[in-house]
Parts: C-alpha cells; sequence; structure tokens
DNA sequence: TGTAGTATGAACCAACGGTTCACATTTACC
DNA sequence: GGTAAATGTGAACCGTTGGTTCATACTACA
C-alpha cells in the first residue's frame, strides 16, 4: 500500500499539488501527516477540516504544513484526489478478479475482506472518502462522492454480470435496476460498519445481533431476490 | 398535520422548552418560524444551524427568535423534541395498519407513499430528522438518531411479524437479522430520494433509471430473497 | 563555516455567530 | 383615547475560531 502510495504522491507532485518538501520528507514525518489530515476529516467532515487539528494531531508545527500544501484547501485537494485515485486503481483491480467467483462467494469477499482491508490496511482512507459522501458538502461532490459512487457501482455490476454470463440468475430480471439497488444495500451495510454514528441510524448490530448474521441475512436476501429458482 | 404539531407545541411550552409568546403567535408567523428552521437545519446539518440565517430566512428579528426560545441551544432542542415526538406517532399509528396488508402492497405504500408525504406535507421535518442522522453529530445521537432509528427499524418489524404471521414468509429465515437488513434496504432507498445529495453516491436514479424502476426491483428483491418459493 | 532547506509556534487578523438591549410598534383593556 | 403590557426590531457588542504569516531556530552538507 505504502509504494502505491508514495507513486500517486510523486504524480501529485508533478501536477503542482504538492511541494517537493513533502515527498521528500522522512516517511515517518509524511505518514503521520497524512494519517492526521485523514483521521481528523474524517472525525468531523472533511469540509470542517481544521489546519491546527491536524497539526497537533500530526505532531507537526502548523507553518510545517503551509510549507508542504501552501493553504487548507490545497492540503485537503491534495488529500482528496490522493484517497481517491487510490482507492479507485484497487477497486479497479478487484472488480473483475471478485466477478470470476460464485456470486456468493464475490459478495461475501467483497463485504468481508473489504471491510476487514478498509480498517486496518485502509488505514482511515475509506473512512476519510465515504464520511465525506455521507456529510453532504456540495464541494466534494463533484471530486469524491460521485466518482466514488461510481466506481462502487462498477464492482457490483461487474459481479451481477459475471453471474448473469455464468447463467446463475434468474430470467426477467431488471438487470440494471437491480445492480443499483444491490449496491445500496451492499454500501449500507459496509458503510454501518466503517462509520459507528450510521448505525446509531441503521442499527444492524448490537448485543443482540452480531455483523456476521447481517452479513449472512443480506447475502441470503439478495441471492434469494436475484438468483435461479432451485 | 397542523393540529397536531400544535398539541407538541402545547406540551412542548408544558414543559418549559417554548415561551408562550411563541404558542399565541399568529399561525402564518409561526409556520414561518418553524420551517425557517427545518430547512435551514436540513440544508447545513442542524448542528450548524445558525440564528441569523434562520431569521432572514423566516423574515423575522433575531431578536424574536430569542423571546421565542431563549437560545440557540433552546431552539434546536424544541424543533428536535417536536419533529421526533410528531413523525414518533405518526409511524406509531401507520405502522400496525400497514401490517395487515400483504407484504408488497405494505412495502410500497411505505415507500411510495411515505415519501410523498414527506415531501409535500412533511414540509421539511422528516429531511431534518433524516440530514441529523447522516450528518454525525454526537449531540443529536440520543435525541434525535437513536429514537429515530428504533421506530422506523420497528414499522419493518411489524410489516414482517404481519408477514410471518400470515405464513407470506419462506421458513428457515433469520427474521431478526433479515428484519435489519430490509430496514437498511429501505432505508437507503428512501433516504437518496428524500436527500439528494445522497444519490450522487448511491447512483440509483438517473436519465437511464427512473425511481419506479428501482422502487419495483428494490421490492422484488426483498420479496424474492424472503417469500415462501412459488 | 556558510548556505540552502526545513521546522517552529506565537502573533496577526478577518469573519463568524451567539447574544443583548434600547427603542419602535402593536395589542389589550379600562 | 389612553396607558400598560406584550411583542417586534436589528445594530452593536464581543468572545471564539481558524487560516495565514513571519521572525527565528535548527539541520545537513559542501
Amino acid at each position: 500500500m505504502t509504494d502505491d502510495l508514495t507513486r500517486h504522491i510523486l504524480l501529485l507532485e508533478a501536477e503542482g499539488r504538492v511541494t517537493r518538501t513533502f515527498r521528500r520528507l522522512d516517511p515517518d514525518r509524511q505518514a503521520a501527516v497524512l494519517q492526521a489530515i485523514l483521521d481528523e476529516a474524517a472525525a468531523d467532515g472533511p469540509a470542517d477540516l481544521n489546519v491546527k487539528k491536524v497539526a497537533a494531531r500530526a505532531g507537526v508545527a502548523v507553518g510545517s504544513l503551509y510549507q508542504y500544501f501552501g493553504s487548507r484547501d490545497a492540503l485537503l485537494g491534495f488529500a482528496v484526489a490522493l484517497c481517491v485515485r487510490y482507492l479507485d486503481e484497487m477497486l479497479e483491480q478487484v472488480g473483475p478478479w471478485l466477478a470470476t467467483m460464485p456470486l456468493r462467494e464475490g459478495l461475501r469477499s467483497y463485504l468481508g475482506s473489504g471491510l476487514d482491508w478498509s480498517r486496518s490496511q485502509g488505514a482511515g482512507l475509506v473512512r476519510f472518502l465515504v464520511r465525506a459522501a455521507y456529510h453532504g458538502d456540495p464541494s466534494l461532490k463533484d471530486e469524491v462522492v460521485r466518482p466514488l459512487g461510481r466506481t462502487m457501482l462498477g464492482v457490483i455490476r461487474q459481479l451481477l454480470e459475471g453471474a448473469e454470463a455464468r447463467g446463475e440468475l434468474r430470467s426477467g430480471l431488471d438487470l440494471e435496476a437491480t445492480t443499483r439497488t444491490v449496491n445500496v444495500l451492499v454500501i449500507a451495510v459496509f458503510d454501518s460498519q466503517l462509520l459507528p454514528y450510521l448505525d446509531d441510524y441503521y442499527q444492524l448490530v448490537d448485543d443482540a445481533v452480531s455483523f456476521d448474521r447481517i452479513l449472512d441475512a443480506a447475502i441470503e436476501l439478495i441471492l434469494g431476490g436475484i438468483q435461479h429458482d432451485r
């Protein structure tokens, strides 16, 4: 993951969206700054990102951030661009691979492993993007929310088209509308675990019902709804 | 609707959460103030509610708002309490009635008519509450988000328990987990239409696919997933 | 030891937003 | 018609917030 990130950082430097100084930074320090931006943005919503808080969290002076990025907006823009490109690339690799699996396994991997990855390796990167989506700030719509939405929908579309091609799906299905519906369900289940505050509203998981049971129920609902009758 | 609202306003006055002045206000003015609070809160998120903007939108002086509510927090608290109580009451009446219908009609009414109502009569009341849920401000969690979530889940639970009692459901279903999953899907489809910015992320509806097709697909997915095999 | 690169955080400043209050207007009642 | 209580008004007040700057200090390397 780090390798891929540095590659994108280099590209962004070439576009003038970060300074050379940031790219050449001591790796620990660079990671700390990045992490602080993502965490802080995920906490209050990207639109409310606060430069001083970021500096404090990263253990770095405000002045340094201005040397790296030039302004608050540029800082946020850089983080946004980096995360969107990285995740897009990743999902575009994962999609075709998931699509070769039987639908049940494909969905299970996407939801299960995807969630594990987002919480560990993803290191706040996915949480950051998803938080932006729900926060509803118009300024992030074009750069973050729509691209992210398109890519996620693309993955589900590949899954269902794969299943369709293998003859797993019931006939007479409105495939496009169904794809979008399945996508929404998957997103909601996924995000409720990534952003705990969402589950205050959804109330999927609590002491009485584990996430595993929800995962099973969601997958059964989808499969029962679109697969061939047995 | 207005009648029910005034009833709740009276109760809230008795609890000292609004002044007599507000209750006795000219109905038009009262409605304008309420509307302004809801619209403004729905626009920026309830946590960022701005007294001056509310006054401007309502066509009323800031000082008046302070005579009605005493403080910004009290103003917000009043609106929150009013909306939560009103919607709770309404859903608790609607639930049992929907539960008597065949599942397909019950879901269709809930989603279709519920959405129509929320957009017209609901007059921003529902949008206000839902926006609070996605905004993720911790201060609203206990007073708004969880109660709302509980009530909505309750409606779906009644629908499915009714269907179960009538023998419409497949056996071997994890009913509780399925209920929650269906609830999430319904919420997501519903909210995507109530808060257009959510659909930037979900991408359910666009020029190519109408909401009606999505509605059909969602209902078919649910029914196919949980009903008896034909 | 000098220079270029980098780090620091106190200080600056403008915008924002909640709140107040002195005054104007309306209503209610005698 | 007069007076007091109730209500309406919005400019002004003021603490906070948060982006930005800059004089100064440190580090690496030639």
